[in-house]
DNA sequence: TGAGATTATAGATAAGTATCTATACAGACA
DNA sequence: TGTCTGTATAGATACTTATCTATAATCTCA
């Protein structure tokens, strides 16, 4: 449903006397971290982390964040460009949920 | 030098059956993790992270990055009001290094 | 097939920001 | 004090993006 950034953030931590970060890793990493630095994005993956089974339908954001359908689903694109959900198909609506691994991927650029 | 942006993450952390995500919490989150959403910030960041004594100055980081000396100025301040880095005067240079503590703060917001 | 409901995309606009040049500020030193 | 060096700030500009309205796409069900 959507073309997820590759991450390969790991082995490019800054760590003394590594190489210097190429801007092509850095751009990429950046562009996993936007996702997440939004405010919006931020109350929408905790909506889905807060739902019952983890996971909700762009129906049930709308309006608790007080923004119209397309915008939703503008963040939503983000963040599973990002990796840190996906979207399943069943029926009418289409059920996000936080994926855990990523989640911690990101975790671990700043464990280093 | 630089007012730092305050960060209180450790308490909002998504999960299951968590209150909503406050917007002026979710607004505070969302503007440390900008800071690090920059290519040319993590660039940075792992300049300091890999020199001598894990410290730079200002000069040290503008022809590597093939930036003007106020642009590097302009994101060395927005590292420092996230927390990430502090600036330290000595004669004519301003030494940046790293805070690792905020670093661990950041990296506990996804290891919920 | 057609109607209704849910989600995605397209295009426009306003707000934010990364970068530059020009200039001010701060410290060292003769 | 004056000059030089290193850093910070001010203002301008171009690019990005969050949001909206309008519309398309997809699925269910009668």
């Amino acid at each position: 449903m959507v073309t997820q950034i590759p991450l390969q953030l790991l082995d490019c931590l800054p760590k003394a006397g590594a190489e210097p970060l190429a801007r092509t890793t850095a751009e990429s990493m950046a562009t996993a971290l936007k996702a997440v630095a939004d405010p919006t994005r931020l109350q929408i993956l905790a909506m889905i982390a807060a739902s019952e089974n983890q996971e909700s339908c762009v129906c049930n954001l709308t309006e608790p964040l007080d923004l119209t359908q397309p915008t939703i689903s503008h963040h939503l694109k983000k963040l599973a460009e990002a990796g840190l959900i996906s979207g399943e198909r069943r029926g009418t609506w289409v059920w996000y949920s936080l994926n855990r691994d990523r989640w911690g991927q990101i975790a671990n650029l700043f464990n280093a």
